[in-house]
Formats: C-alpha cells, sequence, structure tokens
DNA sequence: AACACGTGGTA
DNA sequence: TTACCAAGTGT
C-alpha cells in the first residue's frame, strides 16, 4: 500500500467525523451492516451542499421513508415538500426518480458496480464511486471538490480544472486500496473539509505533509488552479402574493428548469432589466395591488430582483388556477427560499415562529 | 466544453 | 460587501 494511502487510513481511523449517514471504520470492523440506501441518500444531498446545511434534510427524510421502498411509495409532490431549502431541486426529481427505478427494476436492491450505478438518475461519475466504494467495497476513485483539492496539492498539479480531471481521477485511483476503499475515499474528503481547506490549509498537522508537493515547493493555498468565473448578469421582475382572509394564492411551476416543480406566488417573466418597469402591468389577474418592497435573491447564474405586489381581500373567484393555503401551514409547502422571502415582504410574519397564543 | 441549476456560510 | 465556496449532474 502507498504510504499516502497508508497514512490517510491511519488518520482516518482516529480523526473521521461523525455523521448521520457514516459507519465509523471501529463500526465496520466490528461488522456493522451498510445500508445502501442512506449511503446514497446522502450522497445525493450532499451534492454541492454543504454537510451542516444535509444533516437535519437527512435524519428527516430517513425517519419518514426508512428504506427505498418507502420512498418508491412516496409522492413526487410530498418529496418536493421535504426536499424545499435544500437548492437544486433537479436532485429531488431525480431522487424519486431513482427510487421508483430500484423498486420496480432492481427488487429494491441498488446495483453494486459502476455502470448500474451511473445508469440511474442522478448518479454521475462522483456519486456512483461514492457508492460502489463506500457501500460495496468496490475499489472505485472517488474524486469530489475535496479530492480536487487534497489530489492537485500532492502533486503540486497545475493544470487548471476541469481539464485536470482526468489526472486527478489517475492518481486517485493509484492511491485507492483494494481493502476499504470506502474508508479512503472518506478518508481524503475529510482531509480536504478539515485540513486541506481552500484557504489557510492546516499544513503542520497534516498526516500527508511529507508527501505534499505543493507544500514542498510552493504555496498549497495556489492549488487547486480553476478558470476564472464569470459575471453574473442581474435578471427583474415581479411577484403577486394574493390574500383572502388568512390564505394565501400559490400554483406550481413547471416540471423542468429553475426551481422545476417547486411552488411560487405568481411572478412575471425574470428578465433583463428594463428601465421604467415595475412589473405592475403584468399582474397575473386584477386586484388592489400594493407595493410591498422588493427582495434580491442570487441564484448560482444569476441575480434576481424582485418587486413584490401585494392586495388584500381577493376574490378567490376571480382567480384560476393554483390554489390557496393558509399562512400559518406555509411551512408545509413546496416553497424555494427565493419564494419564502418573497412571501415575507408582503407578509412579514408568515415565517415566523408560532407563539404561543395570549 | 460550457452552461444551467439553489442556498447558506465565511472572510 | 463582494467573492468564493460546498461530498456534482444533466444536457
Amino acid at each position: 500500500m502507498q504510504p499516502i494511502t497508508a497514512r490517510s487510513l491511519v488518520w482516518y481511523d482516529s480523526y473521521h467525523r461523525t455523521l448521520p449517514w457514516r459507519i465509523s471504520p471501529r463500526e465496520r470492523r466490528l461488522g456493522a451492516p451498510i445500508d445502501p440506501y442512506r449511503i446514497w441518500l446522502s450522497e445525493i444531498m450532499l451534492q454541492q451542499t454543504t454537510v451542516e446545511a444535509v444533516k437535519s434534510y437527512f435524519l428527516a427524510f430517513t425517519k419518514r421513508w426508512p428504506t427505498v421502498g418507502d420512498l418508491g411509495a412516496a409522492s413526487q409532490d410530498d418529496v418536493l415538500r421535504a426536499w424545499a431549502g435544500l437548492g437544486y431541486y433537479s436532485r429531488a426529481r431525480n431522487l424519486k426518480k431513482c427510487a421508483d427505478i430500484i423498486v420496480s427494476e432492481h427488487g429494491g436492491r441498488f446495483p453494486s458496480d459502476l455502470p448500474g450505478l451511473k445508469s440511474l438518475p442522478g448518479i454521475g461519475d462522483y456519486t456512483a464511486a461514492a457508492i460502489a466504494s463506500i457501500a460495496f467495497d468496490v475499489p472505485a476513485a472517488v474524486v469530489d471538490g475535496n479530492v480536487e483539492r487534497v489530489v492537485t496539492r500532492l502533486y503540486a498539479i497545475a493544470t487548471p480544472l476541469p481539464l485536470a480531471k482526468t489526472e486527478i481521477r489517475m492518481r486517485m485511483q493509484a492511491l485507492t486500496p483494494q481493502e476499504r476503499s470506502g474508508d479512503f475515499a472518506q478518508a481524503m474528503m475529510d482531509l480536504g473539509a478539515t485540513i486541506c481547506t481552500p484557504r489557510r490549509p492546516a499544513c503542520a498537522i497534516c498526516p500527508l505533509n511529507d508527501n505534499c508537493q505543493a507544500l514542498q515547493s510552493t504555496d498549497p493555498e495556489l492549488f487547486p488552479v480553476k478558470a476564472p468565473k464569470k459575471e453574473k448578469p442581474i435578471r427583474v421582475g415581479a411577484a403577486f402574493v394574493a390574500l383572502a382572509d388568512d390564505e394565501i394564492h400559490l400554483r406550481s411551476r413547471v416540471e423542468t428548469g429553475l426551481l422545476g416543480g417547486m411552488s411560487e406566488v405568481p411572478t412575471t417573466q425574470w428578465t433583463a432589466r428594463v428601465d421604467g418597469e415595475t412589473g405592475l402591468d403584468a399582474a397575473p389577474f386584477a386586484a388592489n395591488w400594493i407595493a410591498a418592497g422588493s427582495i434580491s435573491h442570487v441564484f448560482t447564474h444569476f441575480e434576481l430582483r424582485l418587486n413584490i405586489y401585494k392586495a388584500d381581500e381577493v376574490e378567490k373567484a376571480h382567480v384560476s388556477g393554483g390554489w390557496w393555503v393558509k399562512v400559518a401551514n406555509l411551512g408545509d409547502e413546496a416553497l424555494p427560499t427565493v419564494m419564502k422571502k418573497a412571501i415575507a415582504a408582503a407578509v412579514p410574519d408568515a415565517f415566523a415562529r408560532r407563539r404561543k397564543a395570549g
């Protein structure tokens, strides 16, 4: 076994993170079984998402849907409602699709090989390798953002991402042991998350500092090299919060694209700024619309600024499509964060923690 | 290859 | 505040 591999595993045995979806190396040695369902669910949730953000969602999902069969029996709408706030909602749609396929075509069991895993919706190179190695002990090369950082530093790879991906994968494959491949993958990811961090890496306490070419020759913080980011355009629009007594009007977004399948208050198109336009002329139905401020929300590839309009005592008969929900029950809806912001601008206590009456 | 796709935390 | 970042995938 290569020194880097051995040192990573020794470090992991003592300093691994304890996470709700993880079986510790000690538990593994004692024969604790690994549930591929929980590994899969956690890996999907962790795509581009922080561990802290995932924890409560993972616990809620596994409590409500303990097996992939339970998830297969759920409705997509229930899954989207439970996913609301976690972002990248195509993950939730693919999660449900994948569960259905596992149930209908695989007898409720996950494939244990890379091609079988990769053929499933929402599972790409990284996730297939992670599930195969962690859940099934397949010596697959697991390459995520942490591994990219650790490996480019270990070998001082100056090729910019994503071009360097092939070389990183080859290096990682060469390091991956036949035994404990899953622990090794998690060791490299934990190292990247806790020691080999993007800024101010803790090289002095790194178990691989003797092996790190970046540390020997230059500054590890210079790796990985990435292409410069593009500027975010600004898009503008208007959102309309219609109220009737204690109920608010919602509708569903189309199934695909941004926030696909999620709930929303009616909005105009989101377009590049046009001077003088407020969006009020594009109200979804006639009502006594009152300006209720504006919000800003940053997506991955653009910033959205929405003028918010509110109308009280809307005549429900004048509104077609969508549905009405009590403001107190908004927490049960599949509302993305941007929509919660829009609603909160018009109804400031919509998402406030409910106080005891009195 | 390049872009679409969310959100919240950190410095 | 702006900028970057976090266990990527699909097209």
